[in-house]
DNA sequence: AAGTGGTCTAGACCACTAC
DNA sequence: TAGTGGTCTAGACCACTTC
């Protein structure tokens, strides 16, 4: 990395991680900062408002920053993938494809996938497994322009981002996710492993290139005890919408 | 708003919203964007990053940036404050204390409170509703340095956070959240009006002061059918991790 | 080749905090 | 009152996309 921001920022949760700067404590001033690397104040501030979204640190106009967790940094990748969010955490990912057949989007998939009404689509019913246990069910429709790509993966890919990426080059960029819980039908108890009615928490999701093409939309249901989302957030930095239905 | 980049932004979080830039369309260049409000580049460029961390544009080295979403903008206040965030789309909020004691920190509540194990804590039990209906059951825990003021609200406060400002200038300045799903024990239906057993969607809250001081942990339950959470996120912006549990 | 966003500099002034 | 972060300017060069 040869970006001076970047390497600064990193440096400085390094410095947090290990304790140099406590939870609660102050980080040195911008113009200190600067000073230490030789760089102008706008890179370090590019540096520490990198923290400040990922909500290490907390500011206020006319005080110093202040260190709030000493939490590792996110990466959309690993929200994106469940392989290597499984391999980042040091478990083992496993994938198996169930069913996987072409169809027509209904009005809803068309609208999320920017199709045309009745424009073809790929569904996937997948399995993931952590440690060798059931984690999620995932129903994904792809879009008709890459579905040949999807359908050609061996059905127990273990990270279907990654293969799309070397086969296609097909990048993962932004992602909207909606979270609420559902109780398990009857393929999710069977295919889950968990009684009929057992809460799972539900993510719908669709996933879009980085020009805003959308890929994928999906219903993916956890079973409960496996998997927790984290969101931390600020005054400033607001990830997270709660929306009443109607 | 004195602020010309907040007015920037404001402008064309307008301007997508009401069609003149439509979803996948381009946006002006940043040197376009200067030229038109009168200011230099960099303030365009803080414009334009606020609706990149809102998931509203996606953009690419080289290329204009592109219109992701239309979705009006987000809060931290409408996360952290029911009442507001209710108010925000339309709904009436309501809150109910149905209990509310002193009590002393057990160790996980200590830690996330930074307070000395055994420290004094008040534990209140409130039910709030939308428009009339259960929507979820909150247990919070505040810390003994706020509780005097907390068991002086009335019992029917609509917005805690909006009380505690005006009569003691705090302010919530960052959260971390926790979501999953679980099931709902027989406290939790009889309050929420469910089946026991049947599924909630859990979010476990610690929030702080601007300063980083923790003011309250919560475990908040949601009926099902009545909220949703969104993330929207980008490689860039990293709001939201998922964790596995032990 | 021209245009565009990403990075970086070196200043300036202001609002707010801490003492 | 001195220090600090928030805002803003007016340049510069580079990597990348588009044509």
């Amino acid at each position: 990395m040869t970006r001076r921001h970047e390497q600064i920022a990193e440096a400085l949760r390094t410095a947090i991680g290990d304790g140099r700067h406590p939870v609660g404590s102050a980080l040195p001033s911008e113009a200190e900062l600067a000073a230490a690397h030789g760089v102008s104040r706008g890179t370090v501030r590019q540096a520490v408002s990198a923290l400040e979204a990922e909500g290490m640190v907390g500011s206020r106009q006319g005080a110093r920053r202040v260190v709030l967790s000493t939490a590792p940094s996110q990466s959309f990748a690993e929200l994106r993938s469940f392989a290597q969010w499984a391999r980042g955490g040091g478990h083992t990912p496993g994938g198996l494809v169930l069913e996987s057949a072409p169809g027509r989007a209904d009005g809803e998939e068309a609208a999320l996938l920017q199709l045309p009404p009745g424009g073809e689509v790929l569904r996937v019913l997948r399995l993931r497994t952590l440690d060798g246990e059931p984690a999620l069910l995932e129903r994904t429709v792809y879009a008709g322009w890459i579905a040949t790509s999807v359908a050609e993966l061996p059905d127990d890919c273990e990270s279907v981002t990654q293969e799309l990426y070397e086969r296609t080059g097909l990048v993962f960029a932004h992602g909207e996710h909606h979270i609420d819980a559902v109780a398990a039908g009857t393929e999710d108890s069977r295919r889950l492993g968990v009684r009929r009615g057992s809460p799972l928490l539900r993510v719908r999701r669709t996933t879009t290139t980085p020009e805003g093409r959308p890929v994928e939309t999906s219903d993916d249901r956890y079973r409960p005890g496996s998997v927790v989302f984290t969101v931390r957030n600020s005054t400033r930095t607001n990830p997270l919408v709660r929306s009443a239905l109607a």
